[in-house]
DNA sequence: TATGAATGAGATTTCATTCAT
DNA sequence: AATGAATGAAATCTCATTCAT
């Protein structure tokens, strides 16, 4: 009624159906969420739904695309590329976490239903699989006098890992951007020397026996 | 005559709608999970499933209390508890992936269903957090001049989710079980001077430019 | 409320669930005709139609089968294969015909249906090839001199196909029983000297020019 | 700019649609194909079938209609209405048989589609009426000394749907043409002496026992 | 104690059909 | 004349859950 049974273009409509999708998703999750529900959010007939995308899944899946999209999108164009490494680091991660921050609701909800998903844990575990690969480079490349059996995709698992954890704690309001952004730096930092053997001198001193 | 196969005692036959339920649930996921299908796996009929555990959500509930009580039980007995801390944090270590490792199947799986399906976040998400706590107190009591803002909480946090992230690449057989140990014994070991200004001095000396 | 939503054993309700179907079936036709009909019909619910037959097709089929294995047995029983040809043949079509007669909704328009429905033309047509093998063995086994060339099958398709179309008009009663059978006895009996060139003669003498 | 397509004059418009409705309806049946699928096939709009044929149903009851009177026509055509009687039956027989070969897709199979689909049985029945009568005429006419009580309509309708039969062969190209015009028209040509009694003696000589 | 029988409620999906341009 | 956009209505099917025995 006070919404809109206009005629909207068809890029138009794709975004709104997106946008109750995505809120409705987030909120309720894949299974609890029924596509009356998102029509009756969009304003549109159930119909539209399936003129545009067909099935539920796969409006998840364009969900996940969009949002998907964005993110890196956004993050990409946060990072300095042309600062010196750890500076890099800095933009990334806050670009990371700040994205995060501002996207509670739909990413980070998003991104836990398709882990869940049976059918999207795929897209999810590709997606994060690059994320590991790309950290993976990094330490690789940041490590000057790496040791022989350095096994740094299994650190960069742990060092996404490790992310994912603070962003949840972001996303859902409990930890702080900036804090958190500190903590991961040092972390990937110190997942450059991260290596088993060569770390144990130094870092054992400062701990009690 | 018309009536019941066996009467069997009571825990006995808790156990086997246990295991059945965990059975399915692990294989097919919660949603897609059906009490008939968990009736027909325990060799029972649905009004016993209920009778015992009252609702689906109530018998997952039982699954992952069950799991989650076998998985801290083992693990518990299986640290040193009076060894040093680094030999401490070892024999921890290795519990918690060789559980993980020998029960792929039913915990991971489990675990995963349960931290989507919006009504077990929930108490996956306390579990972890039970965990968060009592890694944050081992990482306070183990540094030798914490900083006075020391977050160690949020340390927790990023290494729990690190050893997830590895208990996960465990649990698919994508990372080897010492491997894996060696590299998140060495994680948290350095978690213990993770604290932002401290590390710097040490991590950058072997780090690129 | 009248009818009864009490237990019944289930091979009383599967007959239950069959006459419903069969009668709503045969009124309105496979597609036109709703699972939610034909459960008000059976006065039982949906859930139940599912839970014994599987689907709607299956249901049909079920119908189907039941059916026409009763067709097959009534018209059997009827026929006295111990008399002469003649003979055998008159009560082999008043056995079928009269089957017709008395049971038009049930049969005809179940037949009707089933031949056109895509699912199950399959089926009707097997059924209708096995009649068709049938009556040509018979032809060939009671023609004493057949032509070489005679395409005993071919007549039999003929044959069943007018059988058929009589049948039909049984079934809405605009034939009578007795001077249909006498109608497709005669021609029958003439089909056993139908083959081509040897009919030529004796016929053309009664017609015109 | 906006608007159509291309302006077409009616005739050509209406045959377009009619060509693609045929096409898709003898494919897929009546019920399987969507107003969707055709509008796609003729290459033009929905709402442009609606507006010239109305509804689904009428949209097929045109299909249905230009296709029987193509066949009329065709038939028609090639019989040779001058001819002796036998001679006449065979050019009619084949100018039948050699349509529906040549026209196996489209008549057949809307043939089939019609006869079931409830709503168009009615238009079926009507013409097949009209044919037997016709038949039906010709076995009056063609008998020089009918016995009074001979029902030459149900001899007609059996005739018919002989003729139907065989026709149905020779559709799915089980049957040759020519071969089965043989035996149609001797059918035809026995069923003139066809009434009870009269076949009786001749046809019995030629019968074991 | 144990279960076969039964269902209310709701999910996804598909169409024929019509506006508004 | 022609169409992209939109929908009401219904159909099939599934499932957690409960009686009645």
């Amino acid at each position: 009624m006070a919404g809109g049974t206009k005629r909207l273009p068809r890029a138009v409509r794709e975004q709104q159906m997106l946008d109750a999708a995505v809120e409705i998703f987030s909120v309720n999750g894949y299974h609890e969420t029924s596509m009356d529900a998102i029509a009756a959010e969009a304003q549109i007939s159930k119909p539209m739904l399936y003129l545009y995308y067909g099935s539920k899944e796969e409006l998840f899946g364009a969900c996940l695309n969009r949002e998907l999209g964005r993110f890196v999108d956004e993050v990409n164009s946060n990072i300095d590329f042309s600062a010196a490494p750890k500076e890099l680091l800095r933009t990334a991660v806050l670009a990371f976490l700040k994205y995060i921050d501002a996207n509670r609701a739909s990413w980070m909800v998003l991104y836990t239903q398709a882990t869940s998903s049976q059918a999207f844990a795929h897209t999810v575990r590709e997606g994060r699989e690059r994320i590991i690969e790309l950290v993976g480079r990094l330490l690789r490349s940041g490590t000057k006098f790496p040791e022989p059996d350095t096994d740094f995709e299994l650190m960069a698992v742990a060092l996404v890992g490790a992310g994912e954890a603070i962003a949840s704690r972001v996303s859902t309001g409990d930890a702080d951007v900036d804090e958190a952004a500190e903590l991961m730096i040092n972390l990937f930092w110190l997942g450059l020397k991260g290596a088993p053997s060569a770390a144990d001198v130094d870092a054992t001193a400062v701990i009690s026996s």
